[in-house]
RNA sequence: GGCUGAGUGGCAGAGUGGCUAUGCAGCGGACUGCAAAUCCGUGUACCUCGGUUCGACUCCGGGCUCAGCCUCCA
């Protein structure tokens, strides 16, 4: 049975679903202003993964999946006027690179995306509830006119899920004290706006909303007052999901969520990678050094709640690792059936055990090795291996290529393409791919038959000439085969 | 100051009250024209001090160290 570490109780609960016939689970998305960094592709892997398990126990239909898109903020504001643009272009042009970089990494598509600016009647309506409820208020004398705020003192759990109690949090020498507010604890519903500044109309006047209600307004719209799991990086457990949770559950009167998940943090030399410390790498920068399936293969080879080190040598180490798995697909013919329950056992065994990757990872080197030591003598078993491995794999998103096509694909560049137009030749990525592709083949069938006539040297020189253009070639019983560093 | 979480072999990273994680790197062997890939073999690993126990890396307590949150951040 299923079993998730809940951040709510501290403690890895077995999961049970409100509705088993519908599985909700919220994520805390994007906030659009820049290019996705590497702590973003944690969020977004980390919770495919969970989404995808899900699925695999639920039932494809039976799982619903909203990730949301803030697209209104003071730092899209700030960022949209620094560029002279409208905000929407910003946004819009931040959600198309976010979703590039998603579908590079192979995370599927969650089942809705909202976008704060296109629920803006259900957060004006939760605000207007929170003030029926006596949980809200206008601010007085000192205040802008038109700011709401939330009052934290009405809501009796408040520090929950963050482990911290009022009285500690009115101590903290950190919290800002904002004249317009009746306690420094409260947040900001509601903010009327400045001269200049993009606006909704409100019962309060033109504004926007403060960060922490849009989540509640999606959540609770996409999915209901009471659903099942709600995820995000750890640095959105305080403020922002406590403060989720107090908006909802005064809103609603109902408990928000049963399971809250969220993931460690990326780091870099030991420290915690963020916008604020710029010690941040990009996923599009990241990917120009690394295939996609390579970083995924290192997001997933830490647990989500661990820390995870970012470093070149890790990578590597992540690429030799991948290598290897599709190295013991290579040849091989994919087969169904046979024994392999025992694999599939301790697989579903780790992944129940709060979504236990590392562990999950390990079964699948044990079915690469399994299927080298068979492949020579039991292509039947071997076939059933390898369909094993590549459907396991699949549950992390791992192995869904061709090893054909995960080693020999090239990377095309702008340059490459630029010089086949000035000689006249055809510049479908397609069709460069192919002619590379036959240059390469073209070698190797040169250096297989000095190879037939003893002549090491140029067999030699026709090895190295391909690995300085960063091909490896293997020589076996039947032939010669290549894969591209 | 308050509150979390963590300290595992050369590196990364799981896990368990007594029994092989796994990967990368290293070393030895097989295979190979040589390689590569692969297979086989190999490494006195569990921060520290006490306690519980027949037995603890694993449970409990103290200490040390690191990271994070208490302010925007995935």
């Amino acid at each position: 049975m299923l079993q998730i570490h809940n951040n709510l109780t501290k403690r890895k609960e077995s999961f049970v679903p409100i509705d088993p016939k519908n599985v909700r689970m919220y994520v805390c998305g994007m906030t659009v202003y820049d290019l996705c960094h590497l702590g973003h592709a944690r969020v977004l892997v980390v919770f495919d993964v969970v989404y995808r398990y899900l699925r695999q126990v639920y039932g494809a239909e039976q799982v619903t999946y909203v990730r949301n898109v803030t697209d209104i903020d003071d730092k899209i504001i700030a960022r949209a006027n620094e560029r002279g643009e409208k905000i929407n272009q910003l946004t819009d042009h931040y959600i198309k690179e976010m979703v590039r970089d998603a579908d590079a990494l192979g995370v599927q598509h969650p089942d809705e995306e909202p976008r704060a600016t296109r629920h803006m009647d259900e957060i004006i309506a939760m605000i207007q509830t929170l003030i029926d409820k006596g949980y809200a208020y206008q601010a007085g004398n000192g205040g802008t006119l038109g700011d709401v705020y939330y009052d934290v003192s009405h809501f009796e759990h408040y520090g929950q899920l963050s482990g911290k109690n009022t009285d500690d949090l009115r101590a903290g020498a950190r919290v800002e004290v904002d004249a317009a507010k009746q306690d420094p604890l409260d947040f900001v519903l509601w903010k009327a706006a400045k001269p200049g500044e993009p606006y909704w109309e409100s019962p309060w006047g033109k504004g926007r909303p403060g960060w922490h209600i849009e989540c509640s307004a999606m959540a609770t719209c996409c999915l209901g007052n009471h659903f099942d799991i709600h995820g995000g990086g750890l640095d959105l457990q305080f403020p922002h999901h406590e403060n989720e949770i107090a908006q909802s559950e005064a809103a609603t009167g109902e408990k928000f969520v049963n399971v809250w998940m969220h993931n460690g943090f990326v780091r870099i030399d030991e420290e915690k990678m963020s916008k604020s410390l710029g010690n941040f790498f990009t996923i599009r920068e990241v990917l120009e050094k690394y295939k996609p399936e390579v970083v995924r293969f290192f997001i997933l080879n830490s647990h989500y709640r661990s820390p995870l080190n970012y470093s070149d040598k890790h990578l590597d180490e992540a690429k030799a690792a991948l290598t290897t798995l599709y190295n013991a697909l290579r040849g091989v013919t994919p087969g169904e059936g046979g024994d392999v329950q025992a694999y599939t056992a301790r697989f579903d065994a780790a992944m129940d055990d709060d979504f236990n990757t590392p562990e999950a990872i390990a079964v699948l080197f044990e079915l690469a090795r399994e299927i080298n030591r068979l492949r020579n003598n039991d292509a039947l078993v071997t076939g059933q291996l390898a369909a094993e491995l590549m459907r396991l794999g699949r549950c992390l998103g791992l192995l869904q290529k061709s090893p054909g096509e995960y080693f020999e694909e090239i990377e095309v560049t702008e340059q490459m393409i630029a010089a086949r137009a000035s000689a006249g030749a055809s510049i479908d990525i397609k069709v460069i791919r192919a002619d590379e592709k036959k240059k390469i083949e073209k070698l190797i069938e040169q250096r297989s038959l000095a190879r037939e006539n003893k002549n090491w040297a140029e067999s030699d020189r026709i090895r190295d000439e391909l690995a300085a253009q960063g091909v490896v070639l293997e020589d076996g019983p039947q032939g010669t085969t290549w894969r591209r560093e």
